[in-house]
This record gives structure tokens, sequence and C-alpha cells, in this order.
DNA sequence: CTCATTAATGACTACCTACTCACCGAGTAA
DNA sequence: TTACTCGGTGAGTAGGTAGTCATTAATGAG
């Protein structure tokens, strides 16, 4: 790789590690072009150079991150856990991520079609493990569709808190915060 | 009152009329004024002769909103029936502004800290009201913090169907679809 | 050394907002 | 009838956005 191929590539790493950040700390939706640009000591139209447009920037970046974070947690649900076990590292993953989850869950809405159907898709994966596990060990008193609902309520209240985060008098991080009391209830409705 | 007072009063009428037709439908930050006047057969210099700016046109139109449905529910609460016939006829009043409150809830990260605040407060009165049937008649077992989260987790998920609306496979009332999981599993846990 | 290549530039365009204001003409008051 | 009032008009403004493109200059190839 010469010189120009190598600046080049400098160049495009550069943009999207700056992005990321402003993505997650400002919103992907209230992000300007610009503002990445001069985070990133470079020319508006350079952006455009290496990225045809916004939202395949977004698209990139969403994927690296919902790629990363996805494997982790098909590898948390690979290791055999308890259910408590399971969840309480599920929400120590989200935790960790706190920055981005609130920014998805607060814009999801009005991303396009093909981002929000991705990330509900990832969720939906993530869901399905879940069901998986809690089935396995069920009670005959529990139903198949209490399970659902309850996990639906589970998922709901995480991205409330995520969603609400700024406006909680609350630490910093609002998972940490919350998790025993989510969990037990929750662990309450599945026994 | 002469025939220019009268004028102008329907003129006024007409726009909260018009714009809150469109907000309710597709979102106070997406309606555009000019999207109103076009709608009301306006010029659209003649919704700032009514209104000093769209904010204030949103916050008059919200307030009557969330007052008119604040009122409703305090009935409800006044009438002193059982925590589930409270949750129900709730969940009633939700169905039946259902578009309502799937925009605010969508776009409540959005608005400025003024208009926040106001949906926020009106939230957590209900919630307290409904802590308040609750903690009367919870059983020893039951912590007070119990009924707190479960509360929230109950708000969470109504939120969460109201946003999701227009993506889940549904029919196009979602809180009287899963009404009946909701509170069952609700109810389970402050039993 | 010379010329072609190409990453980078930033002024520019097209478009979208909320909001303004000089002007108009119907209604009102004398 | 006349002069004034004032609700309504819509072209225009200011400010913001994503994306373009002629130009520049550093690099690479022959």
């Amino acid at each position: 790789m010469n010189k120009r191929q190598l600046q080049k590539q400098k160049t495009r790493e550069l943009i999207i590690e700056v992005s990321k950040e402003s993505f997650i700390k400002n919103g992907f939706l209230n992000t300007t072009t610009s503002q990445i640009a001069k985070a990133a000591g470079i020319a508006h139209g350079t952006l455009f150079l290496h990225f045809p447009s916004k939202d395949l920037l977004i698209e990139e970046i969403l994927d690296n991150e919902l790629g990363e974070i996805s494997q982790e947690i098909y590898n948390l649900v690979l290791s055999q856990n308890s259910i408590e076990t399971l969840l309480n590292k599920y929400l120590d993953l989200i935790s960790q991520q706190e920055d981005f989850f609130s920014t998805i869950y607060r814009e999801l809405p009005f991303y396009n079609d093909k981002l929000r159907r991705k990330i509900l898709f990832k969720e939906s994966i993530i869901r399905s493990h879940f069901f998986q596990v809690i089935e396995k060990s069920r009670s005959d008193y529990l139903q198949k569709n209490e399970i659902s609902t309850a996990i639906t309520m589970l998922f709901a209240t995480v991205r409330y808190y995520l969603i609400m985060k700024d406006s909680l008098i609350s630490s910093k991080n609002v998972i940490d915060e919350f998790k025993e009391h989510i969990l037990s209830i929750f662990l309450k409705i599945i026994k």
C-alpha cells in the first residue's frame, strides 16, 4: 500500500472514529456532517469522498457497533449460565454501552426503515435466546405467552430507563442503579 | 363581538383544530407551519398573527389535551375502584387517545425542557395515585419499592407498545390488544 | 524530470425551516 | 361619504442542512 492509499485509509478511519463519538454522544440525527468534518479537522467535502451519504456513514458505524455487541451477547448465551446470571451479565453489557443504547432507543422511531429493522432484528434474536433459556426450566404454572410478555416488559423497562436517563435524578449509570430492582421483579414473574 | 373579532376568533380556532389533527397524526416535530397554514387554507403569515411561534402553538394544544385527559384520569381515581378496574379503565383511556400518546412518547426526548417537564409531571401524578391505591391494600410481603418498580415497569411497557405501534404486526389498537397480558402480569407482581 | 493521477479542499447549490413585514382591502366609526 | 383600523396576505429573510464540483497540490509512474 503506497503513501496515498495509506493516507486515504487513515482519513477514512479518522472519520469513523470521530463520527462514532459524536453520534453516540449527540445522537445520529443531531450530528451534522459539518460538525464531523470540523471535529476531524478535514474539509466538509472530504467526508463525502469517503462516504456517499450521511445515511451510509451511519449504517456502517451502526453495523460495526451492533455486530460487536451482538457477538458479546451471543457468547453470554452460549456460556450456559442460569437465567439470573445471564440477565445480570446482559444488563452489565448494556450498562457498559449505556450512551450508545440510550441514543439508539431515543432515536429509533425516527430512523429510516432499513436501520430500524436492523436494530429490531438484533433485539428480537436476543429475546428469543432469553425465551429459550427460560422455557427450558419453566414450571407448569407458567404459560409460554406469559414468558413473552414478561420479556417484553423487561426490555421495555430497560428501554425506558435508557431513554429517560437524562431526566432521572440518578447517577450517571441508570442500568446499574436499577438492575437489582428490575431483575428481582422479572424473576418473580417467571418463577 | 363585531364581524372582525368574530372572524379572528374563527381563524384562531381553525388553526388549533387543523394543527391538532396534524400534530397528532404526523407528530409535533414533523408538522411544519406551512403545512398547517395550507391545510387550514390560510396564508403562512396568518398563523403567526395568532400564535407568536410554533412552540407556543404546540404548548397551547398540548396543555388542552393533557388537561382534558388528566381530568378524566383524576375522575377515575376518585371513583374508588379496585386497582384492577382502575388500571383497566386507565388503559382504555390511553387506548382511546392512542395516536396522541404514541406521538408524545416517541417525540418526548426531543421536546424542549418546558414541554417535557409538563408531560412528565402529569405522568408522575398519575403514578402516585396508582401507588396510593396499591399501597392501601398491599400485603406484608410486598415492599414499597417493589410497588414503585412495578409501576415503572407497567408505564414503561405501555410506552413501549405505544412507541412501537407502527412496527408491530397487530391491529390498529395495540393497547387494547395487549391490555390483558400486561395487566395480568402486573397484578401477579403486586399481589 | 514530466506528466498523469487522485485525495483533499471549500465555496457553492438546492432545499427546507420558522418567522417578518410592507401592503391590501373589507369592516368600522365619525 | 370618508378616513381609519386591523386581519389577512405571500414574497422575502435568515439560518440551517446534505451533498457537489472546479480547483489545487502532493504523489506515483514512465
